[in-house]
Parts: C-alpha cells; sequence; structure tokens
RNA sequence: GCCCUUGUAGCUCAGUGGAUAGAGCGACCGCCUCCUAAGCGGUAGGUCACAGGUUCGAUUCCUGUCUUGGGCGCCA
C-alpha cells in the first residue's frame, strides 16, 4: 500500500501532466479530472485532449489516443481509455477507492477540512433592526450566514461571526416612543396609537414592564404630548411627521429619562433576538454597535475623510457624496439638512472600520431590496482607496409564508407576522435550517408552514439523520468497539454499491472546497441528501453484520465512514445528527 | 422607464462550456420470517422560455424578445 492513497486524483494528475510532457512537450494546461456521473464513463475523467485541440491543430480522439499512450504506469490505475468526442477515461483499482474508509476513520471530526488559508474573513449577517422579534425571513438569513461561516471555517478560513446592530436610528425612537405610548396608554392618556409605530404586544410588554419598575415616573399628559405635534389625519397631514414630532415630544419632555425608555427597549429586543439566534444554534463572535461608531467619532471622521479627498459637495443644504463618479447610478446624500447623518454614513465608517480591523475578506448578508445599495458601498470604499473586490455581498431573497396555498401578509410594523420563534416551534430547529437551506439563498423561498409541518416524516432532514441513527443501531446490535474499525482490512468491500459509496466519501473534501468557494451551503445540504440515498440503497441491498467476519469488519468500517462524514456534513448546517430516531 | 433577478419533468427545485440533463414530491407497479419500511427497487413523465451569436462542443457564456419577482427616499 502507498503511504498516499488518498491522492488519487492527484497521481492521475501527474500521470497526465507526464504523458502531456511527451505527446507535447513544452505545452501547458490546467489538468481537470471530473468524478463522470455515468459510472461507465470510469471513476475519473479528463478532457485534457479536447482542451488541446484547438492549440494542436488536431483531432481531439487522437491527441487523446497518444495521451494514453505516453501515460507511465502505475498500479492505481486499472485502465485508462478514450471515449466520446475525445474524454480519457480512468478505471482505477478498488483499493484506491476504499482507502478513504481508513481516512476517514483516522480524521474524524477533521475529515473535509480544508488546509488553513492565509486572511481573516468576516461574515455578518442577521443584522436586524432590534424593533421586534425575528420574522421567517431573518431566519433564512441566519441560516445561510450561520452555514456559510461554518463552511467557510471549515474550509480553512479564519473566521468572524458578527451582528451589526442598528442602535442608532430613527427606527429605535420609533420603538422607544411606542413603548412610551402604550405606557401613556396603561394609564389611560389618550393618544392616538400611529399606524406607523410599532403595533406588537411586545410593546405593551415592554410598557408594562416600565410601568412595573418605575410606576408614573415617565407619565405626561396627553395634551403636553400632542402640543405641538402635527397632525396624524386631516388635509395634508403626514403621519411620518406626525411620528416625528411624537418622538421629538417624547424627547422634549422626557428629557434625559428618554434614554432610559430607549435603551430598555433596545436591551429588551436585543436580548431577545440573541436568545432566539442561540436556540436556533446560531451564535455570533461579535456584536458590532451602529452608535459605537457616531461615539467614537467614526461617522465624523469618515465623512471629514472623504471631504478632503474632494469627493463631497452641498446642494440643497445637505451634503452628498458624489457615489456616481465610482459607478452608482445617483449621488447620495451623507448629512441632511437638518445635520443628521444619514444611515449611508454610519455605514461607510463601517464597512472602514471592518477593513480597520483587518479584515482581508468581507461577506455581508443582505435582504434582497438592498440590492441596489451594493453601488454606493463599494463606490465609497473606492472613493477612500480601500478594496471594494474585498467585500462580497450575498443578498438574501424573501421568504414567503404560506399556510396551505394561503399566503400569510407579513408587516414588521403591524406586528402582523410569524416570527422565526414560532416557526422553530412548529418545525423544529433542525427541519427550519435544512428547509431554508434546499433553496439557493439567492432565489425566492416559498415557506409553506403547513406543508413543513404535514410533511415533517418526509423532510429530506429526517431522511439523511435516519442513515446516520442507523449505521448507530447497526454499531449497537454489533456490539464492538468501533475505534477498532480504523485499521480494518478493506479488501473485502468489492461490489459495485460499496465502491461507489467509497468514491462518494473521497469527494467530500472537494465538495466542501467547492461550497465554500461559492458561499453555497446549499450544495451541502443536497450533497448529504445523495450521499444518504446510496447509503439506503447499500443497506437494503446487503446486511452489514454477516457472518464472515472480515466481511463484517470491512462493511461496518464503510458504514461508520459514512456516518462520520454525515455528521461532518449536518454540523456545517447546523443540524443535529441523532444515535436513534 | 432604468437596474437587478427568474424561466429546466404534473408540482417544488438542483445542476453543468462536454458524453444519454438529475433529485424530492405526486402518479403507477412491487419489496418487511431479515441490522429501524422515517427505508428500498421499478415504470411513466423534458424542444433546459424563444430566436440569433461565440465555440471542436451551449441547457450553461453573449445579444435580443417574451416572462417571474424585487429595487429605484435627505428611510433603515
Amino acid at each position: 500500500m502507498s503511504s498516499q492513497p488518498l491522492e488519487i486524483k492527484t497521481h492521475l494528475a501527474d500521470l497526465l501532466r507526464a504523458a502531456l510532457a511527451s505527446v507535447a512537450p513544452g505545452t501547458t494546461a490546467e489538468i481537470q479530472l471530473e468524478r463522470p456521473r455515468d459510472a461507465s464513463h470510469g471513476d475519473f475523467a479528463s478532457n485534457l485532449a479536447m482542451q488541446l485541440a484547438r492549440a494542436l491543430k488536431e483531432n481531439p480522439r487522437k491527441i487523446a489516443e497518444r495521451l494514453v499512450h505516453e501515460l507511465p504506469r502505475s498500479p492505481w490505475l486499472l485502465k485508462a481509455e478514450v471515449a466520446g468526442a475525445g474524454f480519457i477515461n480512468f478505471t482505477v483499482a478498488p483499493a484506491a477507492k476504499t482507502a478513504v474508509v481508513a481516512a476517514v476513520l483516522a480524521k474524524g471530526d477533521d475529515y473535509g477540512r480544508g488546509a488553513q488559508k492565509p486572511g481573516k474573513l468576516q461574515v455578518e449577517f442577521v443584522s436586524a433592526n432590534p424593533t421586534g422579534p425575528l420574522h421567517v425571513g431573518h431566519g433564512r438569513g441566519a441560516a445561510y450566514g450561520a452555514s456559510l461561516a461554518s463552511l467557510l471555517a471549515f474550509a480553512g478560513h479564519e473566521v468572524c461571526r458578527e451582528y451589526y446592530v442598528n442602535d442608532a436610528g430613527r427606527q429605535m425612537d420609533i420603538l422607544a416612543v411606542s413603548t412610551w405610548l402604550r405606557y401613556l396608554d396603561s394609564f389611560g392618556e389618550k393618544i392616538p396609537f400611529p399606524p406607523n409605530a410599532y403595533q406588537g404586544d411586545y410593546v405593551r410588554d415592554m410598557a408594562q414592564q416600565v410601568r412595573d419598575a418605575h410606576g408614573d415616573r415617565y407619565l405626561h399628559p396627553a395634551a403636553a404630548v400632542l402640543a405641538c405635534v402635527p397632525p396624524a389625519d386631516g388635509e395634508g397631514a403626514d403621519i411620518e411627521a406626525h411620528l416625528d414630532g411624537l418622538i421629538a415630544a417624547a424627547k422634549d419632555l422626557l428629557g434625559e429619562e428618554w434614554h432610559y425608555i430607549h435603551q430598555h427597549a433596545l436591551s429588551e429586543q436585543l436580548a431577545d433576538c440573541r436568545a432566539d439566534l442561540e436556540e436556533y444554534g446560531v451564535h455570533f463572535d461579535c456584536w458590532f454597535s451602529e452608535r459605537s461608531l457616531y461615539d467614537t467619532g467614526m461617522v465624523a471622521k469618515a465623512v471629514a475623510e472623504l471631504e478632503k479627498r474632494g469627493h463631497l459637495y452641498m446642494q440643497d443644504g445637505a451634503k452628498w457624496f458624489r457615489s456616481t463618479a465610482f459607478g452608482d447610478e445617483k449621488d447620495r446624500v451623507v448629512q441632511r439638512e437638518n445635520g443628521l447623518y444619514t444611515y449611508f454614513a454610519s455605514d461607510i465608517a463601517y464597512h472602514w472600520n471592518k477593513f480597520e480591523r483587518g479584515f482581508t475578506r468581507i461577506v455581508d448578508i443582505w435582504g434582497a431590496d438592498h440590492h441596489g445599495y451594493i453601488p454606493r458601498v463599494k463606490g465609497a470604499l473606492k472613493a477612500l482607496d480601500l478594496d471594494a473586490e474585498a467585500l462580497d455581498v450575498a443578498l438574501v431573497q424573501f421568504v414567503s409564508l404560506f399556510r396551505g396555498t394561503e399566503k400569510v401578509s407579513m408587516s414588521t410594523r403591524a406586528g402582523s407576522y410569524v416570527t422565526l420563534r414560532e416557526l422553530r416551534q412548529e418545525v423544529g430547529n433542525d427541519a427550519c435550517r435544512f428547509f431554508y437551506l434546499l433553496r439557493k439563498q439567492d432565489q425566492s423561498l416559498d415557506f409553506d408552514l403547513d406543508l413543513a409541518k404535514s410533511q415533517s416524516n418526509d423532510n429530506p432532514v429526517y431522511y439523511v439523520q435516519y442513515a446516520h441513527a442507523r449505521v448507530c443501531s447497526v454499531l449497537a446490535q454489533w456490539g464492538g468497539d468501533a475505534t477498532t474499525l480504523a485499521t480494518t482490512d478493506l479488501a473485502p468491500l468489492a461490489s459495485e454499491r460499496e465502491l461507489a459509496l467509497a468514491a462518494k466519501l473521497a469527494a467530500f473534501p472537494e465538495m466542501i472546497e467547492g461550497a465554500a468557494r461559492d458561499h453555497a451551503p446549499h450544495s451541502v445540504a443536497f450533497w448529504l441528501r445523495d450521499l444518504a440515498a446510496e447509503f439506503h440503497a447499500w443497506y437494503n441491498a446487503e446486511r452489514l453484520l454477516v457472518d464472515d467476519a472480515a466481511q463484517k469488519q470491512a462493511r461496518l468500517a464503510l458504514a461508520v465512514a459514512v456516518r462520520q462524514v454525515i455528521r461532518n456534513g449536518l454540523r456545517l448546517l447546523g443540524v443535529s445528527a441523532p444515535d436513534a430516531m
């Protein structure tokens, strides 16, 4: 046995390179080896001859024949033949395939892990305004972001998971004033609750908490509150101006105490959000406060820097960034006429800060409705002489929730939406995470609650988990020590299914690498379903606990290797791998 | 109107510059005396929206048309 049985693919590439050097000296080409879908095309196939056809001005099949003729001999290679338009199909020795079983058992949880890669990578996701419970859309972003971060880390990157807390904007003020209005209401102060304020019951809960803790300390008569507030209805009424008036009145009447209400609402919602995500298996290394960008002067600094570089101009009393000079379709305001910075200004500061923290690769995961925002952020980075190419924005499309055929209408403000927590309770964390990943993140997803519930037994997640549980069950009946299987003689693994299964396991590291490169955790989910299918088919076709000791040991080793790979894959998706179902 | 996105089996969706385009669900026919039937085998089902172009080769890349959804605030 060679000491490098795992490198069969590399080995074949080396053979091809040698053949190429002999057939066409001085010619270079990327050696591509793929695993054909069709078993009759061998274990690996190369299109090298077709790639060379143009440069050598020769028929691809002829080139292929010469390459095969010049291929060095190898004990791992049983057969190399020309097929189709000029493919070279390789059939490798069974031992070259089954050797992966020993490798999987030896590496365990680390099987499939990529070599450490240079640089520091950040994945920022969810980043929902802490103005109410997370909903099913956030659940998708969370599932995608968490799995992507795990996948990138497993592929060898140093990864930091970050949540950007929008604790500085108008939305937080609206939440705080909503809470205060509910609080006043509980004392009988009659102020019509604005339709564009936060309607959810959790706002009343927070109002009650404030009242329980501090009684009437924040109480002001309705007349005083409404004194200077623009009307909410009637001729020329503007409900946004009305709401802003209420916020101004609250700040005026409450003075320093406004901050208590504001802070209470923020910390309550953030704590709830955090707990929700933790239960969901989504963890963050850093919760980054938008307000801190103001407190440290970072926002002012970013705007000043743009100004210094001559990228800003005044118009209509506002300060504009000339983003059109960097590919945006129109210029954008960074500082409003009223002197307040826009959200965009703090976002420029935030992204600058990301670079200052040393991240060499930044992945932002945004809702798809923010796609028009990309050119201006990248434009700002370019204007600051930062590497805009280092920023990848992954857009997560909307989730439409259905109950049967009926679409559930959702509105954050109106408080009429299904929360992530409710979804998790109905469907379960595992099914929830897996279901979200069965659709590419940049495609919209229809999530049918009734279907997810009623078909929970048919959900693909159980199909994959079941394969894992089955192996556990067999091992329990066998009663031996699974760790002893690591050195098992694998020669008895000779059936077509067994060799195919081993080849599948060998492809796991390549799949991981590709999925990480493409930021596509969904392909891990699809791949695992395929692996489970191959395992179930084998399990049904062959008995594992046979009388022949050598045969039994070898099959158990293969089964344990399958279990390990399923476990490694599910871990990346945040899905549990149960021992029994 | 401009920008982005989408079109693949009855339904929901993967996939790829390569060979005869796949899976799940649904339909139909089978498989438990046997390690978990939350499983397996089989059958049926396709002009990869349409038309051009690039290429040895296009469902994949480019252009146009039609089509799905979204975005175009001194909101976040």
